[in-house]
DNA sequence: TCATATTGTATGTATATACATCTATTGTGC
DNA sequence: GCACAATAGATGTATATACATACAATATGA
């Protein structure tokens, strides 16, 4: 009568995994798909996205403290800029340290933006409807502290 | 007084991104490279070892119950299976279907698996410290509540 | 000021991830 | 049995991700 620690046969419900970190990184795939199939639409991905809306906010940054903000290595954003970058959505210039780069969007990427909005938007309320209100909020709580908790680990 | 959506200063706490998904990634990430860190003494990652603990309870798998079971792609199971391959981890055969293939754990899999088995445990206590016996708790229930939400979503 | 440490970013390399597409095999309807 | 649909994996391609390392610029201490 012991839980299955695996799916017994391919239609199974979802199992949990013993590891919580496998958890989370199916969730985070799970959930990234409904993002990603929405923002294609818009011909980018939830990562680019949350970099723009991250530059629309703080108007101008380094990658240091993208970096910081996102917890993503800082060699990641190289990448990750550079495409944006090759799109014509960022643009980056020296600043007074001449180490830094200083990334803010352009016209063209606030456009872009734009237009990914709605599909964003409605990625957002496909998960939200089948989470409800309290599940949503509750997400939102949870997400929070363990990513707290997971920094001072 | 409006809340900051992004970080205004290098050292400044975390932030509330705006995007559900972006706000999982970052946390998936955060906890990802806890576990990373301790599982590469043993010479392997998260994923992989995910793999092996998960073959070691089923026994024998093809890859789309695996793609199921982790709500992975299968394509991308097709190289992380390879890899560990590669590394004599798991072995594979054609099934009764031929176009399929049978996985299962090796010895030196089985062996490779023990050897990290501590190293796993102590990134999964790293992470319950901080997030206490409720927290932890939590984490699974709402972790759990959301994949099986983002499936039907 | 000069030697050294630190820091911001870039590059090389490797894995993780998914989609489009291809091939081989199996299933289905007639 | 045969034509066609469906399925299991493999491959090509692209992005996401991190670590080790390298480089250039800045900060620091004597």
């Amino acid at each position: 009568m012991k839980s299955p620690a695996f799916a017994e046969q391919p239609g199974d419900a979802l199992f949990v995994l013993p590891c919580a970190c496998q958890n989370l990184r199916r969730l985070s795939r799970v959930v990234t798909r409904i993002y990603d199939q929405e923002l294609r639409r818009a011909g980018l991905e939830i990562t680019q996205f949350g970099l723009l809306t991250a530059l629309a906010a703080v108007g101008e940054a380094n990658q240091k403290r993208l970096s910081a903000g996102f917890a993503m290595d800082s060699t990641t954003l190289t990448r990750t800029l550079g495409l944006l970058r090759k799109q014509g959505w960022v643009h980056s210039r020296r600043g007074k340290d001449r180490r830094e780069r200083l990334f803010r969007m352009t016209g063209a990427g606030s456009r872009q933006m734009a237009m990914a909005q709605r599909h964003w938007e409605q990625a957002e309320r496909r998960l939200r409807k089948e989470l409800g209100d309290t599940g949503w909020k509750n997400m939102k709580e949870t997400v929070s502290r363990m990513t707290e908790a997971g920094m001072r680990a």
